[in-house]
DNA sequence: CATGGTCTTTGACCTTAGTCAAAGGATCGC
DNA sequence: GCGATCCTTTGACTAAGGTCAAAGACCATG
């Protein structure tokens, strides 16, 4: 880890006043206009996370973190502003699930109407061409805060998030190769387990968003499977912290190589092995889905 | 004023979510662990302003918004806890002034040590090429809300906005000119009001950060004097929303050319001059401190 | 069907944050 | 020197935010 130096910390720091000073308050305050600011902040969670069934209280209290007996009061002071439903589960009694009445739809939508014009009020102060930049850089902001809070964790083969992943990488691929993904082709857990590979997924604020594997392929000689990324988590890089996981994990047990092969549908992982030092090579196993095959030597 | 796109109120609201929800949480609770919130900004206040004669109250209510009872009970306790001291303003024993003590500076020191490592643990997740990129993109974000955040606005020349954005512009002149700068060169009050001119100031937060100034000079010809941004804001384009303004008064009035002369020692205000479609003119007029005559067609 | 564990509700309580108005001391303008 | 004004302090109050523990309803398990 580089160390960081104090000038930019001082920027961090710096940003990170104005923009809670300028814009935190002035949300906060509208938001609260209406009703208290938790209230106000407990409907919104409602309201983005209403599925068919409501959502779970329980799934409210961790997301927001309050106390049981917090949150219970406060949805009930909703449900008596008749914003929303409470009922029990249905297989589970114990739980309560609560939903947005139509009345509670109608405030959400005011609510994130003030919202819209307090960014557009801000947005407003500046001509075309700024206002353009300005949302640019935010995107790059938010990209790099998000990528600088993912870290990618080495797991067991056998881990419930290690499968998770390549059950969604697997669904991902059935759909983009023409002729489909079959499941059995997916490495075992045993194979990135131990003495015979390894498995990193990447977390997001706990949240499982990527993965990738590593297996003895030969003597020396490591293969790179199955580096996916969840499609809320594209376009930050996390594929190259993935990637380079896997890779120090190689040199680490000495595998000076590393192959992998690819396919001809993933055109953008091709591009970025080859951005990564990939360089490629003829095919070194016989592989259904593989069109590509890529090798890089490691260490310095 | 265009209008804006409701794709970039997305981005907006996207960004300030997810800013508020990561970064202004964990702040907070660090802020706030030894004390209550509110406490602790306060003294962070006090520490930020803390002069030769300590802060005003007056002055740290205004900033940070608070009930003057709230604060008189808040800065009692900081007191009782040997933070700060109070004490009687020499010249006005009706104003309070409050400073740091050396335990109140030791505290601030560990906050401040507190904030540094939050911020530098984010950016430690990064790459030094990604940090860099984040810190540039954070300073765009935070000039650019800066600027849309500042407001031109048409004042009396009497004010005394006005005229202490005058002062600042002359003590500014008096050190950057070899010769010195002379205020009787300035403008007087009645020049820039009514038909003769107009003042123009702009605001941040309420306090004067710029100033320009419009007055006849001849039959459909107005005159531009005294374009000055405070050295806090400049760099954010602050001078061009104040030419724009004094251009857009000048048409009102169908003045139809706009000139203005500027100092050899000026070199940034020249460039801008001329990058905001000004050419360069003979002498319009003798005038000590100029060296460069400017004018601009204005309309369509 | 008893037992331990999981959720939610309720009651009791506390701190923080904030408001309002009255009062008191000081200054300023006339 | 008087009244208006300014700033701070104090008292009285309220709402919001939050904690803790006990109780109640329910589920899973042996």
């Amino acid at each position: 880890m580089e160390s960081v130096s104090t000038e930019q910390v001082a920027d961090f720091r710096r940003f990170h006043r104005y923009f809670t000073r300028r814009i935190g308050a002035l949300n906060d305050h509208y938001l609260g206009q209406d009703r208290p600011l938790g209230e106000a902040r407990l409907l919104f969670e409602i309201a983005e996370h209403d599925g068919p069934d409501g959502v779970l209280l329980r799934e409210l209290r961790s997301r927001l973190g309050l106390d049981a007996g917090y949150l219970s009061r406060m949805t009930k002071t909703l449900e008596r502003q008749g914003m929303v439903r409470l009922s029990v589960h249905p297989h589970d009694s114990r739980l309560r699930t609560v939903r947005l009445t139509p009345a509670g739809r109608v405030e959400v939508t005011e609510q994130n109407r003030r919202a819209d014009s307090l960014a557009a009020g801000v947005l407003a102060g500046l001509d075309t061409g700024r206002r353009a930049r300005l949302c640019e850089a935010m995107a790059t902001v938010r990209r790099l805060l998000r990528l600088a809070a993912i870290t990618v964790e080495h797991v067991d083969g056998h881990a419930p998030d290690a499968r998770a992943c390549l059950d969604a990488y697997a669904d991902e691929l059935d759909v983009r190769f023409p002729e489909g993904f079959d499941r059995t082709d997916l490495v075992g857990p045993d194979e990135v387990s131990g003495e015979a590979g390894a498995f990193f997924v990447a977390y997001e604020e706990g949240r499982p968003v990527g993965c990738g594997a590593l297996r003895r392929q030969a003597a020396g000689t490591g293969e790179i499977r199955h580096v996916w990324v969840h499609p809320d988590a594209r376009r930050l890089g996390l594929a190259r912290r993935v990637l380079d996981a896997l890779e120090v994990e190689a040199l680490r047990r000495d595998w000076t190589v590393v192959r992998l092969d690819t396919h001809a549908a993933l055109t953008e992982a091709q591009a970025m092995y080859r951005a990564c030092g990939y360089t490629e090579i003829p095919a070194y196993a016989e592989h259904v889905y593989a069109d590509h095959w890529f090798e890089k030597r490691l260490g310095r």
